[in-house]
DNA sequence: CTGAAAGCGCTTACAG
DNA sequence: CTGAAAGCGCTTACAG
């Protein structure tokens, strides 16, 4: 049977309530004892009982990160993996645990109570949500702290975010530069914070180049491969010389379409991504996109969650990010305007 | 405030001890009793606080899902995510909550504390370890109740496994029928189980069809996309006319290394993948493979545990999937040969 | 700086 | 079939 702190206590000749001190890194604990107590922790390889703790306390160093399971580009786009991994890793770092949840609507109201009622997480990170999501309508009703990937357009709520607007202002720009005049775009979901504001980018590139709005040129997606490919396709059909993609993901899927439909990138069609996921660079040819933090932006979530559960009933953060343009082979050269 | 057990009682007018047994399925209460105490806990949307449960009753229904972040391929291939939400969504089924481990082995000695003293899982469930990882033995060595994917060479563990070994004989043998005699391999890493499973597999074909082993037509790799690239580009080399790639993600990675060489598929070289994830029937050609059940196996792992969770102390379980040859067009037709 | 004690919200023998 | 009570392993005022 694990140890407990009546155990460590008795070795250490010390109370169960100065050896919770030490572990909570109370001040009020004499060096000598500290030391002592420390070592006998080491010794014992003690971990505190987290449900005891949790009852006792009120918290348990465990947060929840929520991803819609609906969202099916989570098995085509790396996007998901490296924003686990980042958040895991940054939890880790500050002794933290994350529990994962796929939200499906079918069990959206076990998870909320889970998440709402059961005690079990100090707080939550939501990735990816639908802006209506009842989700995010319920945490916002409740004081469990939390924090958004992607600014919400209503609510004043915590969030991490990256220049998404500026991303598609600038990858819509860079085609403008190289001359086309037929720009398209792959959106993402318009109901999605992320798919909504790369696409209000490219609008006011067009609008600030007074260049007129073609509805034509715009087929709204998923953000997955295959949906990508098939947005591709619809929009082959009006002879666009340039398209900006809102992911690399399915940017991917709509050179696929293109090899398909025997035209060469970049000199048929010019391509610009948004991501810089690592396969952006080994795409063939390798792929011009807009650069976002994603690593970055996992462990800032955290740190902001952990920082607004220690210090609660301050203003909600607001992190937006820096996008960053990389060129590489998928938009030909300023030559071929 | 969440209500508690003592608040339902008194709306139902019966003690706390009664609540707890309806809330348990306990067998012992009345109908009548019970439906009203029902009503009350719906109409009061009440969840049990997980810690206090767990603190007196020593469970939790949390099992953790630990995956070595180490593997690269979890970026690109969606075996993960697909593994994942199956477990996720196994869980929710059955009441249980996952707690995500990506394994860093700088946090492993924290992570090891965490499982297995401080009372959060009830089990766990271990993805594509190396076969030698010391988590496995510290595992072994404790009584938590757990369920590896992938058999273990040597501890007799509870495990879920696909026919790896057959899986990648007939994969071989479809080969030789259709009359290759250069036939290489990209194995996944021969630490870990699928990896060496499914190479046995390939040499089991040859020896049984009397022809000779050849080193150099074997390239072991990572799993990862950009690892079947690399091993396809150092197999090139030996000019095989067809190969058996032990992953789909790493088919891809081959197939590309391949059209960088100006090589044809199937014309030039043909191909057999191992996964039968959702992209290879998107690939180009689209991919003749090995199906195994991904999805199953999350679903089948979770109950396993959820089973020996509630009956310890049984025999190990051992459950072995059928896997199935799919032809698609990147091996062309017997009439090639 | 330290300890004795109350209490967190459940479960579960025990008694009836 | 039901309730009173002990107890799970912590934290944290409170007192000294």
């Amino acid at each position: 049977m694990p140890l407990t702190l009546e155990d460590i206590a008795k070795h250490a000749g010390v109370s169960r309530a100065t050896v919770s001190r030490v572990i909570n890194g109370d001040i009020n604990v004499r060096k000598q004892t500290r030391t002592r107590v420390l070592e006998v922790i080491q010794e014992n390889n003690f971990q505190p009982n987290i449900a005891a703790r949790s009852l006792a306390a009120g918290r348990t160093n465990v947060i929840g990160l929520i991803i819609p399971a609906g969202v099916s580009a989570i098995f085509t786009d790396p996007y998901f993996p490296y924003l686990i991994q980042s958040v895991s890793l940054a939890c880790n770092a500050k002794d933290y645990s994350t529990m994962l949840w796929l939200a499906e609507p079918e069990f959206e109201r076990r998870m909320m109570r889970q998440i709402l009622h059961s005690g079990l997480l100090d707080g939550v990170i939501v990735s990816s949500m639908l802006m209506e999501d009842p989700i995010i309508q319920a945490l916002y009703g409740s004081r469990k702290p939390f924090v958004l990937f992607g600014r919400h357009p209503k609510l004043d709520v915590n969030y991490i975010d990256a220049e998404n607007v500026r991303g598609g202002y600038e990858a819509t720009l860079h085609l403008m530069r190289l001359g086309h005049k037929r720009i398209a775009t792959i959106t993402g979901p318009q109901d999605m914070i992320a798919g909504y504001d790369r696409f209000e980018g490219y609008r006011r590139a067009l609008v600030e180049r007074g260049v007129a709005f073609q509805p034509e040129l715009v087929a709204e997606s998923d953000f997955s491969e295959s949906g990508g490919y098939a947005a591709m396709r619809r929009l082959l059909l009006h002879r666009p010389t340039a398209i900006f993609v809102a992911s690399d993901t399915m940017a991917e899927g709509a050179m696929r379409a293109l090899r398909d439909a025997g035209l060469r990138v970049p000199q048929d069609v010019a391509i610009v991504g948004f991501d810089d996921m690592p396969h952006a660079s080994r795409m063939n040819p390798p792929l011009t996109t807009i650069r976002q933090p994603t690593g970055q932006m996992g462990a800032l979530a955290v740190n902001t969650l952990i920082d607004i559960i220690q210090n609660p009933g301050e203003h909600k953060r607001h992190i937006i990010l820096p996008i960053e343009l990389v060129i590489r082979e998928s938009c030909g050269t300023l030559s071929m305007s």
